[in-house]
DNA sequence: ATGTCGATACTTTATCGA
């Protein structure tokens, strides 16, 4: 049994204690970290490292950031998302863990998505996952057993979230949004939540702002992507909604996928 | 209740991104 973690933290250092007990009374053989915001050197290893965790790390100064922590030894794939090389942003990083393929990322946010036309932002973002879905078409081709956790920033149906026609227009909701979602889970991929959890609405984000806590408003925009391969060992996917509510939390909280065999 | 948070910089408050 292997399971694994994906977490966006909204600063590794300033959720360094949060993180640390999480990751302490959890154990996950694997966590996928998005937004650490900080470089790459800047990463605060020791910690972690004191916990039994390997690292590798993808970040830049002040935004965005992604890191993989592995309690077996990891072999990064690749450190950027392909398809464009005046890419600077740190969203994505893919390493061999054993017999795994497993990427993180940190899909764009795209907000304000612009009227009428897209605003640059927006066409980001649906580019990126554009690109996205060319990664993911070639390692299918070559058979690999690949999962993708990470913040995704799509709500991929109105059960995944408390409002529907509050997000109509968002970035995260907008049809050209759901719709690149779909064309990626068309590949052949399957949405470990919503596998597990036929019509059950959760979350996985509720806002700073607004009480949106308090009063449960939340979005599921955290999700696990797998390879039928991977699928084939599909256990279980969980939402641990407890970090949230602890001081200095994260607005995200982690999404945990158990699968058979290492 | 426009009621948040974190990083950054020509910083001690404004701006950006989320």
């Amino acid at each position: 049994m292997t399971t694994i973690a994906t977490w966006n933290v909204n600063s590794v250092k300033a959720r360094l204690e949060n993180v640390r007990t999480w990751l302490a009374d959890s154990a996950p053989d694997i966590a996928l970290l998005q937004e650490i915001k900080c470089e790459t050197p800047a990463f605060p290893a020791e910690p972690f490292e004191d916990l039994g965790y390997n690292i590798a790390v993808a970040g830049q100064k002040g935004y965005n950031g992604v890191a993989i922590l592995s309690k077996r030894p990891l072999e990064v794939t690749v450190d950027a998302l392909p398809g464009d090389p005046d890419d600077a942003q740190a969203r994505y990083l893919e390493a061999d863990i054993g017999t795994l393929r497993i990427a993180c990322l940190y899909l764009p946010n795209g907000n304000p998505p612009g009227n009428g036309t897209a605003s640059e932002k927006y066409r980001y973002k649906l580019a990126w996952m554009d690109r996205l879905r060319e990664r993911a078409a070639d390692l299918l081709v070559e058979d690999h057993t690949v999962i993708w956790g990470g913040d995704f920033n799509v709500i991929p149906e109105p059960v995944d979230c408390h409002d529907p026609a509050a997000w109509e227009g968002d970035a995260l909701f907008r049809p050209e949004t759901r719709r690149s979602f779909r064309s990626l889970l068309n590949l052949g991929l399957t949405e470990a939540f919503r596998a597990v959890n036929r019509n059950r609405n959760a979350y996985t984000f509720w806002d700073y702002q607004g009480g949106a806590w308090q009063m449960d408003k939340g979005i599921r925009i955290d999700h696990f992507l797998l390879s039928p391969q991977a699928a084939d060992r599909l256990q279980d996917c969980r939402i641990d909604r407890e970090p949230r509510g602890l001081p200095k939390a994260s607005d995200h909280v982690p999404v945990v996928l158990t699968i058979d065999g290492e």
